[in-house]
DNA sequence: ATAGCATTGTGAAACAACTCACGACTTTTA
DNA sequence: TAAAAGTCGTGAGTTGTTTCACAATGCTAT
């Protein structure tokens, strides 16, 4: 299968996530314009991300939902559990523990780590809390890793996680944390995201019409 | 003052917060192959970036931290506080106010709202917790809220938050909600950013090679 | 002073993503 | 059966972003 643009991969799981709606409704056919509308990307630029795959639609008649879900199950290894660790277990680790009974998931979070004595040994929502000091003794072959923790601990427990052999770093802190090339890592920081949108709200107005 | 590209509008808050680190440090002078190991951003994407708003540096020698640091101050309007409502007070909620604090910041969450009996009339970290009933009487000029709901009371939501004027949105829900043209919003979807880092191990495979 | 070094700022090329617009084909309707 | 309507798939153009690579310039050391 040839490289689909990192922009369409970002979209995948979206699309999967609302034609398996479109699937539990019964619906059994939906177009461009109406996954557009749902979904709120253009409908050409939807239309061309699934060319990608190949020709799943027909013309004059849209996608099968079925059809298209099976081959996204495929595409997005939606059958293979990738067991993900969290390490961190504050307000935010916690809503991702909750989050963890999520549908339509091909992630789990099978552990989690912290140092609080009060949550070692406890489990929320299924997924056993382990003291931080025990992380190289638990992970075992989980290779990808939830970083929920203050800033100030986040290079060291990167260091522990790297030596171990993790291979993927979805990182919440405000650190730029370093890892060896072949350790992916996707920052997400959320002081970030929140100035970004006042930035924008006030740098570049949008069009005065409706919706 | 001339549009700066999104991308590097995206970047600026980065660049902000770790100038302020630098300063506090003590640290008088920076060069971009620095920043760039900090920050992670290629030196000439750096140099790009600062390049839109003149030239800053001085050849030979970086960027003074201090001139930088003052010149971002003015153009993120470092200065001006721009006031947040929080709606929905569960786990994820509950992890930004006490976010909240952070220094570096041009914003501040002065109010949020829950439904939790528990929760109405209390404060977290100082930010009063109200019912989200009052949200119309609460809300005043407050022209931003972030939205840490369950997906199922998006649409209600949002509706009310459109209705008395805001203008930018950061939603967490993974409802792709609907506004005017004129309400800018930002998705954020935690579990879209796991399946995409997955994803991307699986597939797009990273270099074998050293840090 | 002067030589050598470091570093910026940027033109131009490369790359990535999005959007338009339309031909081709299918379905629906009458 | 024929006409009309709907929808895909995609070539080509557009826009936005990153990266290269180097001339220009100021800094540092002696």
């Amino acid at each position: 299968m040839a490289k689909i643009p990192q922009a369409t991969a970002k979209r995948l799981p979206l699309y999967y996530r609302f034609l398996n709606n479109l699937q539990h409704q019964g619906k059994s056919r939906v177009s461009s314009k109406e996954l557009s509308e749902a979904v709120k990307v253009d409908s050409a630029t939807i239309r061309r991300d699934f060319s990608y795959f190949g020709a799943l639609g027909k013309k004059g008649y849209g996608y099968n939902v079925d059809y298209l879900l099976g081959f996204f199950r495929k595409t997005l290894d939606q059958d293979e559990l990738t067991e993900v660790a969290l390490i961190g277990v504050g307000n935010l680790g916690t809503a991702f523990l909750h989050y963890n009974f999520l549908k339509n998931n091909n992630t789990k979070i099978v552990m989690a780590f912290d140092t609080d004595p009060e949550k070692i040994g406890t489990d929320i929502g299924g997924t056993p809390i382990y003291h931080i000091d025990d992380l190289e003794e638990k992970l075992n072959d989980v290779r990808v890793a939830i970083l929920t923790v203050p800033a100030t601990e986040a290079d060291a427990i990167t260091e522990r996680l790297v030596e171990h052999g993790i291979e993927g770093i979805l990182n919440f802190t405000p650190a730029r944390i370093t890892v060896p090339r072949h350790v992916r890592v996707h920052h997400i920081d959320l002081s970030i995201e929140l100035q970004a949108l006042v930035y924008f709200l006030k740098h570049y107005p949008l069009e005065k019409t409706e919706s």
